[in-house]
RNA sequence: GGGGGAAUACCAGAGUGGCCAAAUGGGGCAGACUGUAAAUCUGCUGACGUACGUCUUCGGUGGUUCGAAUCCAUCUUCCCCCA
């Protein structure tokens, strides 16, 4: 029997972390969370991390595993939660799966390309080439390695235009030839439940939960980690604005009002991510006897207490 | 009591006779995105219509004018100064 993947998606807030856990004591299984910032340590309040009692009902991973100056890509997401699952797989034959990383859910289910991995050095030239004259010397250069992909690209995006640039030299192919398109098969059943609710109610909870993660010092947190608030890692709602709060840009006040805002907008870009994906069976976020059931149903287990 | 200033779309705020459904910013909404993705980027935002467009707006009312957010009168509200 092939093994089975429940992945638990939707935006921030919704309860990914809370039905996630459910699931995994009740079928007990273990969880990969597929959260880009939550891999990181140190960022446990801000990041919504599982709280430690969760953690101990049920084994997770990719939570806290790496170092907050590393640099984490989708594709070493992909890479290592397969690695991962293969080993919780010959253990319990199936695993959930839970996260807001569209892209992240992505490359687990569907794979990515083989393109070149990142290259720092060459990504911060032309970074500042961009900056420095404008996004026409780039284009012009893309336009040239690649027609294909420059017809297509957002050109206003520098990060899109930078990394195709970065995959065309890295490799000596266009981009686009290297772009398949497709969906790598996976070895894998998979079902996707994703929560929703009405916005006003989401908002209403992002609001909550950021008042809940000042309470339980996301503050220090912070200030915690001002020092690398150059790394990726650090690009992140809960902190940049804390950041600016602590460089005297902004009050403390207007800070907390950013971080709600930007919350807010993060769950809006997740939900507009999700909806393409139609394969996602969705639920209400008080449907979890729902889901769960539907989850029992995938596992072909029954529903143990 | 006297004098002065202001009222513009969800908010802030330009505009001071036609090129104004009204700059710009914020907010909101919608979307794009195959290795930075909690990132990065785009569009829309008076109403109706896919669209050429039509209709209703710039505190209220009444005027002037071919034409008013813009000028005049008056009313209302707010702010400031003098008393």
């Amino acid at each position: 029997m092939r093994p089975k993947l429940i992945i638990i998606a939707g935006p921030t807030g919704s309860g990914k972390t809370a039905l996630a856990v459910l699931m995994a004591r009740r079928f007990g299984l273990p969880v990969v969370s597929a959260d880009s910032r939550q891999v990181f340590r140190g960022m446990a309040i801000g990041t919504a991390q599982p709280a430690p009692e969760e953690l101990a009902v049920a084994e997770h991973h990719l939570i806290a595993c790496r170092d907050i100056a590393d640099d984490y890509t989708a594709g070493d997401y992909e890479r290592e939660a397969l690695d991962i699952l293969a080993g919780l797989f010959a253990r319990h034959g199936a695993a959930i799966v839970a996260g807001g990383s569209g892209l992240y859910i992505n490359a687990l289910c569907e794979g990515m390309d083989a393109l070149p991995d990142a290259d720092p050095e060459l990504r911060l030239r032309l970074e500042e080439k961009w900056r420095s004259e404008g996004p026409a010397p780039l284009l012009t250069q893309l336009q040239a390695l690649d027609p294909e992909y420059y017809a297509a690209v957002d050109r206003a995006n520098p990060r899109r235009v930078i990394r195709a640039i970065e995959v065309c030299l890295k490799s000596g192919k266009p981009f686009s030839s290297l772009r398949s398109g497709s969906s790598r098969s996976r070895d894998f059943e998979m079902l996707k439940i994703g929560i929703t609710m009405p916005r006003a109610e989401l908002y209403a909870r992002i609001d909550g939960r950021v008042d809940a993660m000042l309470r339980d010092g996301l503050e220090s947190e912070a200030r915690a980690l001002y020092l690398y608030r150059g790394f990726n890692s650090l690009q992140t709602v809960g902190y940049r604005e804390f950041f600016d709060c602590f460089d005297g840009k902004i009050s403390r006040e207007t800070a907390v009002a950013l971080i709600k805002q930007n919350s807010r907008r993060y769950a809006k870009r997740q939900m507009t991510w999700f909806s393409k994906d139609k394969t996602i069976n969705w639920f209400a976020a008080g449907e979890t006897d729902e889901a769960i059931a539907m989850a029992a149903k995938f596992l072909a287990a029954p529903i143990a207490e």
